[in-house]
DNA sequence: GATATATCGTTGAGTAATCAAGTATTATTC
DNA sequence: GAATAATACTTGATTACTCAACGATATATC
């Protein structure tokens, strides 16, 4: 069989399993891994500030879909919206003070799953998996 | 930052991109990936034939999914039902003629993008990843 | 061998996303 | 500087699922 159709076939796989763990853990912070993702990329960004347009594009979500994804998040005052001054197309999201609180309690145990679904893979495998994938974007 | 933390985010990411390409390939045969996988499970199954339950765990869809996946299969003719004699609760899903011509077509188009999207992988690094992956599961 | 328990599949209700169309604003072109 | 095109975002309709509850059958227990 062709190897590079498998390893396609393969990675679909094991995101699913890997969606289900993540989510399912995180869910105990009452978030979704897009959700968590939201926080995260907020989070690395400077001023903790970003167009709705580059979240989806970091979470890999339509314009649409983050208009959605982010209202919950908006009237649980995880972010908040802002205008930019210089282009009132444009509306800014920013990570609230709860909002880091939680990304902060959150990222705790997302880097414990993610340690338990990698656990079969030692440091320098580890560097290598990210290494390919990171030849792949 | 969290080596193995960074490695999930960038496999979802990476996921997000890998699917948007296959199903946008795969939508000329008129399926979605998860329907590629339905037939390609099948096509690799003893009688092409598989109980329903077996599918989904294959596929990553829950019992509901599947129901659900597989009504416009079976309308199309892509799949066709059978009853198992031994055990009248399982209903079981066979490959029909249509859906191994369709298989075939649509793996052709598959193995091409695989192949478009591994193309910064040589073999060697092609089978390390594959492996890498292979050992969380 | 009747009763309790587990398994397979479907269905109604709900959720999370998409797409296409629309509004508002900014940038480009002539 | 008016007309055209492009960008950012939201919304209604639709799609692809999930979950919980259910019916039907099979398995285990007593």
């Amino acid at each position: 069989m062709e190897l590079r159709s498998n390893i396609v076939i393969r990675f679909a796989e094991l995101q699913s399993h890997l969606l289900k763990r993540v989510d399912q853990r995180l869910s105990l912070h009452g978030i979704s891994f897009s959700e968590f993702l939201v926080l995260y990329h907020l989070g690395q960004s400077p001023q903790t500030t970003m167009r709705r347009i580059d979240l989806a594009e970091s979470v890999g979500l339509t314009a649409s879909g983050v208009t959605r994804l982010l209202n919950p998040m908006e009237k649980n005052r995880l972010v908040q919206k802002e205008s930019n001054p210089r282009d009132a197309r444009v509306s800014l999201v920013k990570l609230s003070k709860t909002g880091k609180t939680l990304l902060k309690d959150a990222m705790v145990t997302f880097e414990e799953v993610a340690d338990s679904i990698l656990k079969p893979l030692n440091d320098k495998q580890a560097n290598k998996f990210l290494k390919l994938m990171n030849a792949l974007l």
